[in-house]
DNA sequence: GTGGTCTAGACCACT
DNA sequence: GTGGTCTAGACCACG
């Protein structure tokens, strides 16, 4: 199942994010092994240069270990995929509210719209009651 | 006041930014003349080529025309720049709405950290209940 | 009645045709006196400065006179006048027959092409036979 | 085989034309790749930033589609190419019929004049009837 | 190797 | 004065 590319952000980072979701949200649980370089290369069609600049972000973060000769596995503690998670949430939360604010809509409409978002969105899809 | 520029995004993006930011909140109004090529790249510290091309991009989006001869000014279509806002508002919203998704967490808890967080901001500056 | 300004063309020029289009078609005719400068800077809301550049470029195409003292004047030679709506419609069919064949299209689509679009604009504006 | 350029227009905006007219003309097809910004600004003798300024412009009509690292390919979906070729069409049509009809000239003349245009020019390319 | 951005400095046409 | 284009040369990130 290879991903959708975009074409504005670097692919060692979208298939970064790719990976982290993953493990954040238990699809890779703490201790798992990951694919080697070349299976993953294979699988998204993708040049193995790219994907091992991936991986190596990921060391850089303590998302993922590699244990020589065996393979690399996603680390084995726990809180620090907590940890990830939170910071991750944090970031979006940051962009979402500093924008928001730069454009100059207040807090108590910031709400609303989160609010109106989600409860037209949790409609089923193609189901709108007004458009 | 020259803008902070933050190296990862190209300058002439985050000047687009800044400006459409001062169109949406007001600052610049609809009609206002803009500052010349020369004269921004003067104040901002920039060649005048990466204004004339942060310009051009404002352009296309028709968020700013061009008067031969005469200079730059603001769309003098109050609907636009309402409608470039929402843009810019549905934008910021989708991403962080698809971004906390993908992190798995549920609705109800995408609100309650925003209203958390608005909550904790709102105080912040200069008042702190308890650090 | 002034002009609908394409910002593209300078505005000497789309106001050369304009005046040309004029005469061509008899609005204006041969021996005509044409509105001074300052005249029709007003009613165009132009810069005098723009309408005397067209002005000079109309003399030079031979398609105005001067007499000094009493003001501007369309050629009074007839010839003239059917000279020049010659040309215009010989650029006009060059550039459109070279473009066409630039595209590769086939002489004989190019007529029914041409037959087709007239056909449909003489029927009434938004009655389609068939969309 | 270097493009004659035009002084009045852009080179950028020619070498547009240029491209897109091999594209929809067949010399490249859906899916090929084309030249570097590098090989083609040595083929022309032009400028670098000259040519990426026409790729930047081809890909924003979405003719032209750029792969990260890899390089440019014209668009895979053989729709599009289609829809600009006959947009390019319209375009033509379109103002060689209302500059027509300005000069006051009848829809049948129109079409006389083209057909009598082909006929002439279909003669001429080494093939004389009389000369 | 690819494209993307930026600077510096120049020339031009338009108003 | 204004914007628009072009050249020359440089640096960077990506694959």
């Amino acid at each position: 199942m290879p991903i959708e590319f975009d074409n504005n952000l670097p692919i060692y980072l979208q298939i970064m994010q790719y990976i982290k979701r993953q493990i954040v949200t238990g699809t890779l649980k703490a201790g798992d092994k990951i694919p080697s370089v070349r299976e993953l290369a294979a699988e998204l069609q993708i040049n193995p240069n790219t994907i091992q600049r991936t991986f190596q972000e990921l060391e850089r973060e303590e998302v993922v270990e590699t244990k020589r000769g065996l393979g690399r596995y996603v680390t084995s503690e726990e809180w620090k995929i907590m940890q990830i998670k939170k910071e991750m949430a944090g970031e979006l939360l940051e962009r979402f509210l500093t924008g928001m604010q730069e454009l100059g809509i207040k807090e108590q409409d910031i709400v609303s719209i989160v609010t109106d978002a989600l409860a037209e969105g949790s409609q089923g899809k193609g189901e709108h009651t007004h458009e």
